[in-house]
DNA sequence: AAGTTAAGAAACAATTTTTATCTTTTACCT
DNA sequence: AGGTAAAAGATAAAAATTGTTTCTTAACTT
């Protein structure tokens, strides 16, 4: 994935803070804001955690990252793509992407309805594959 | 509603606090705790955050209360009641409960996938009728 | 390539949000 | 009514998030 580009389409500069934190984000899938800072700071030790909110938030902001809340946990960090659900294990703490199609959970709305939604956050709550096997 | 019974039966005592929370909680729908607190401060002008915080964690911990985790926005209280989703207007930030099939949404989960949910989470974004209409 | 400038990083500091600790009060069970 | 454990109140402390100022650097201009 281009990140560089990602960033200039935005008007965002490309800095190599930036590109470490797309780069961590886009290899675990989704990220805490406290995994993030452990991790980044291996590359960058004196980036400050002040640096990193600023730069995630200056990413959703601008529609390349987007904050993922789920019950009962802290939120995590992932870069935009195409519309999914997630999948948390209320057991082991495990955290994955699961396609979904959203479009057909958003015309299950009730007719008669006027709410014209544009986008929808789902997460299933429940006991992943690994941990019914224990 | 009977708050009394609801906290008896989860082994928490009956508080004016107590009631006076879950009586808000339930006339509002949901609510955030900075509301909240504006609110439960105008009956109980003594009540401290802490004090706040340490019930509705009470109650959430015995399955009386829920967070609502919001998209761009600060969590949300509500008495449990059967379940359903929740529509959020990005424009006037309006908050509502609609019903949804919650079990056909988790019917829609890949085959294939051996996750078990227990609970899902489904909040809508987009307009609200009245903003469509302005 | 060097100079300019405006955005970003770093270094704090200050808020805001949430939790912990300790003392006093109160609900609830004989 | 009295005893006890839980809850409220009062801080204070810890976490999480945001703001400010200065220094540095990316990226544009020549």
């Amino acid at each position: 994935m281009n990140y560089e580009q990602l960033l200039r389409e935005r008007d965002l500069k490309v800095t190599p803070q930036r590109l470490g934190i797309l780069t961590l984000m886009h290899q675990s899938g989704h990220i805490s804001i406290e995994d993030l800072y452990v991790k980044i700071s291996r590359q960058f030790s004196s980036i400050s955690l002040a640096t990193l909110y600023k730069n995630v938030h200056a990413m959703i902001e601008t529609a390349l990252v987007k904050e993922v809340k789920i019950p009962n946990m802290k939120s995590k960090y992932e870069i935009i793509k195409a519309p999914h659900a997630h999948l948390f294990c209320t057991q082991c703490g495990s955290f994955e992407d699961v396609t979904v199609p959203m479009e057909e959970i958003e015309a299950m709305l009730p007719h008669g309805i006027q709410f014209k939604p544009t986008e929808s956050s789902l997460v299933y709550s429940g006991i992943c594959e690994a941990c019914q096997n224990k």
